[in-house]
DNA sequence: CGCCTTTGACCAGCGC
DNA sequence: GCGCTGGTCAAAGGCG
């Protein structure tokens, strides 16, 4: 795998890539954008665009994805206000696990609101919702275009309750794991922590 | 009955 | 201005 530069301070490519309690499901790449809550001028928003841009494997050829990134990222920095609990409100996560099953059980609930055919991919994806009630954290499900065996996925915005799994689990049976499955499992232990790394 | 998925419609941003 | 694209909405139907 041929990660590139780092553009940007703003996010965090983390390249110790297994889960130590699955070393063989492969999380292969993730990374961590905090929405250039640090930078007055639009820099940062090009490097973000890049950085997820080769993120859900777009690095091949399409500028649509670009474009949309770029016009999503400019959008929601529109409405940001620049607080600590925004920063933490905004982060977007992002990484490809090898696994067969598209839809990972990460221990949190989810409902599906939208899905769509993305050009210059043969795979659809998949748009979810946290369904805990006041929680707006989305994430973003498809399978990569050039090896339909992994699965992109991207978080937006931070839970604002602990994982009703984690939760059921530490209280009742702390020695089991959160998830159901062992890529489940390493789609949460990346998952988790991408999100600590982004949190400061 | 409540919650979920499905799916077509709609909207906004961008490039030409 | 128009068409393309990604993201979201909301109605309809299914399931436990």
């Amino acid at each position: 795998m041929n990660y590139p530069e780092n553009p940007s301070p703003n996010f965090s490519y983390f390249y110790d890539n297994i889960d130590p309690a699955n070393p063989e499901i492969e999380v292969s790449d993730y990374l961590v954008f905090d929405d250039g809550f640090n930078q007055e001028d639009s820099s940062a928003s090009q490097s973000m665009v890049s950085s997820e841009k080769y993120c859900v494997g777009d690095s091949s050829s399409g500028s649509n994805g670009a474009t949309s990134r770029n016009s999503d990222i400019k959008c929601r920095n529109g409405m940001m206000k620049k607080t600590k609990e925004d920063q933490v409100e905004h982060s977007r996560v992002a990484f490809r696990t090898k696994s067969e099953l598209e839809v990972m059980d990460d221990g949190f609930k989810w409902r599906k609101y939208g899905k769509k055919s993305v050009k210059n991919s043969p795979n659809p994806r998949n748009y979810y919702k946290c369904s805990s009630g006041g929680c707006s954290v989305k994430k973003r499900v498809e399978r990569d275009r050039e090896d339909r065996s992994y699965v992109i996925t991207t978080y937006d915005g931070i839970h604002s309750h602990e994982s009703p799994c984690v939760v059921y689990y530490n209280t009742h049976l702390p020695l089991m794991l959160p998830s159901s499955s062992p890529a489940s499992a390493s789609a949460n232990w990346a998952f988790q922590k991408a999100q600590s790394s982004s949190s400061f």
